[in-house]
DNA sequence: TTATATTAAATTGTGTCCAATTTAATTGAA
DNA sequence: TTCAATTAAATTGGACACAATTTAATATAA
């Protein structure tokens, strides 16, 4: 008997799982002082790339559901950085528009991006192509 | 000033983050029957490998800590697919060791890893570079 | 020896995730 | 039209993750 595709060392889907856990680690110091956790992070990012859209869309840009969507969106509207308002042309629709403040957080998350990597090593060449590879798997 | 750093699209965490919970999800359904979440699974696939550990040293094979492993070993005992027990020699070390179920459900679980890649589609070639890589990532 | 430090698990509290269901609004077919 | 289907969020309940603290056992230094 063949048990060796049960090996943690031949699994695809554990270090992944493992260095995704790993890295939003890395955030979590990061992102503190801004008030944010990583999820809350993806989601302004997401909507400072565009403003005004509904709960569904961001789902789809963050592979999230409103389960998981809905109560990060009103955590992140008592901070004062969006505000939730149902679309008056379809009310099942709820729009999410950042304030100005949520506007304003966006110049102090620049620095994010570089602490991370100045906190991970990897050639730029790998980071290219494991970026290809992680859509791959996404896209399909 | 260049927000480019910003877009979700240049991301390396936010794919690794987004596919994790997707093959995650692809485990859910196929794990259900044997009464395994995906947690439970690897630290099973940990046990199968090798039986008799420390929580300690089962938390640093699975990048987990005792806040994650200790609700998750009680279950796995209530499901009498391990035993968990105090180390003589050393009382602070719990050692958790498989029962005949627990090893008998290895076989059942042979299956698994034969689903879940027909569900990916990954070349070999990328496959193992996805592999090396996110090891680069996972070991610094 | 004995008090202090260290170590291993367990506990506590917060924040996700997600499946499944519910609620409310809109659409569409008879 | 009108009532059944569809759609979008919200809600509910269960299972993680993890930081921080606590508890209990062991090691160590004065």
């Amino acid at each position: 008997m063949d048990y060796d595709s049960l090996k943690l060392e031949n699994q695809l889907c554990f270090p992944l799982y493992a260095s995704s856990r790993k890295i939003t680690k890395l955030y979590r110091p990061i992102l503190e002082p801004l008030g944010l956790t990583y999820t809350k992070y993806i989601t302004m990012m997401a909507l400072w790339e565009k403003d005004n859209v509904s709960v569904k869309e961001l789902g789809e840009k963050l592979y999230l559901d409103s389960g998981t969507l809905t109560p990060l969106l009103k955590k992140l509207e008592n901070q004062n950085l969006i505000i939730r308002k149902r679309n008056p042309e379809d009310e099942r629709n709820l729009i999410v528009t950042l304030t100005k403040k949520g506007k304003n957080l966006k110049d102090e998350a620049l620095k994010v991006p570089q602490e991370i990597s100045s906190c991970i090593n990897i050639s730029p060449k790998d980071a290219k192509e494991l970026h290809r590879l992680l859509h791959l798997i996404l896209k399909q």
